[in-house]
DNA sequence: GGAATTTCTCAGGAATTTCTTAGGTTTGTG
DNA sequence: CACAAACCTAAGAAATTCCTGAGAAATTCC
């Protein structure tokens, strides 16, 4: 997974209504993307080829081109940006005709701002380009990175920096294995000489303290790592 | 890129309304995904883990828990199939609601068939292009190679981790013969002085944990190896 | 500097896995 | 059909892996 800080991601803006594309770009500078917009499909093609956007927002109908005309020509050049239609064409064939030529989603004009934005979101998260979250839950244990505080069924419990790096890393794969070798490159930055227990020793404490109340999140693989989840 | 077939397709229908859930279930079935339905949140979660769906369709008001909740708990259990959600609640913040907080799409009630079926095709493209290389399928036998879980009928086994090393190994070559020394090599990562019938024993542990039940799949290539493969 | 906390090692014991052994079954061949 | 080779399986010994508590060493805090 490629984490980006949103600054890095490129979201390019196809709108021949003016008040349009300056109210969404707004937007979404204010949430710190990095936007360019433009009003005409040869435009859009052009800027696609120097400004490698990942999110592509993009006006149905515009001056020269069809939005679709675009997203044809672009993916024809081997582009895989997230593309968005915009449209005040929302009839349900339309909106299908959009979807199936290749868009990635497809909101109608007029439309609340937040929602475009948490549209957005979502293609990133397709991108694997999604920033890391502030708080990671599993079941009832509730991490909060920020604060580096830890909850589990609403009671909280005090972790060693070295119990919250190794807690971190497990809730933030939830369900997936984590092997050894990942948890002491991650969380001690290099590999241990041979013998060494450390490992056990730390996720024995963590235990301890935050599963040792409700069902056991921190499974156990032996031979290769440890997992967090919640058993059946 | 693994390309499943559609029938390989397993579509989860969550919703109490029975005529909506009805009539989803028959389009997706005509478009010949494989479909299940439920019709509370409960069920939608039993479901999850034994059908291991590619698409959840989740209404949002179901009669026991909240389909935000049904989602935060199978995704706390790092299941990654891309959900949609189905709402009479049409609310800009509503929909944002169910995006943020992990849904992959929003559609709102009434909705044509023809535009979520035009959704459910975009998801899937999302789910061949991230690879999906985490997940094996041979018939009913599914192996989670990220969170190291096998199931057999939707029934869950434990292997050890040698077991699950060979499985994988056989798995990873549907149809093939596996020879004896490939897999001396990669799952012992040398090999044995002539005389040992370790692998002879490991498959059998295997056979008896996830052959036993169904057509076995392992199947003995005499002097040479062996080969998983559905049949006839 | 001294106290408190954290990190890490060590060692015994429990649990699981790995591998060998040995006898039985299947398969192919003359 | 008889025979040998290849394979299957159960049982159990050997080895590995993991858990935990106790305490030494290192670090942090006052």
């Amino acid at each position: 997974m490629v984490t980006l800080s949103k600054s890095d991601v490129r979201v390019l803006v196809v709108d021949d209504e003016e008040n349009i594309s300056y109210l969404v770009s707004a937007a979404l500078r204010n949430h710190e993307f990095n936007v360019k917009t433009c009003a005409t499909g040869q435009e859009a093609l052009s800027l696609v080829r120097s400004f490698h956007p990942h999110v592509l927002i993009l006006d149905v109908l515009l001056p020269d081109l069809e939005g679709i005309e675009v997203l044809r020509r672009i993916r024809a050049q081997g582009v895989d940006a997230a593309v968005i239609f915009l449209s005040a064409l929302g009839s349900t064939s339309d909106r299908v005709k959009g979807l199936v030529s290749g868009g990635d989603d497809y909101v109608i004009k007029p439309f609340a701002l937040e929602e475009l934005l948490a549209r957005v979101e979502v293609q990133l998260k397709r991108l694997n380009l999604q920033g890391e979250a502030s708080r990671i839950e599993v079941d009832s244990l509730i991490l909060d990175l920020d604060a580096r505080r830890v909850w589990r069924e609403s009671v909280e419990f005090h972790l060693s920096a070295t119990e919250f790096k190794l807690l971190h890393l497990l809730a933030s794969n939830p369900g997936k294995v984590v092997t050894r070798s990942r948890i002491l490159n991650h969380v001690w930055e290099y590999s241990f000489d041979g013998d060494t227990n450390i490992i056990e020793s730390v996720i024995s404490n963590i235990r301890k303290k935050v599963d040792s109340i409700g069902p056991r999140l921190i499974q156990t693989v032996r031979g290769v790592g440890y997992s967090i989840r919640v058993p059946e």
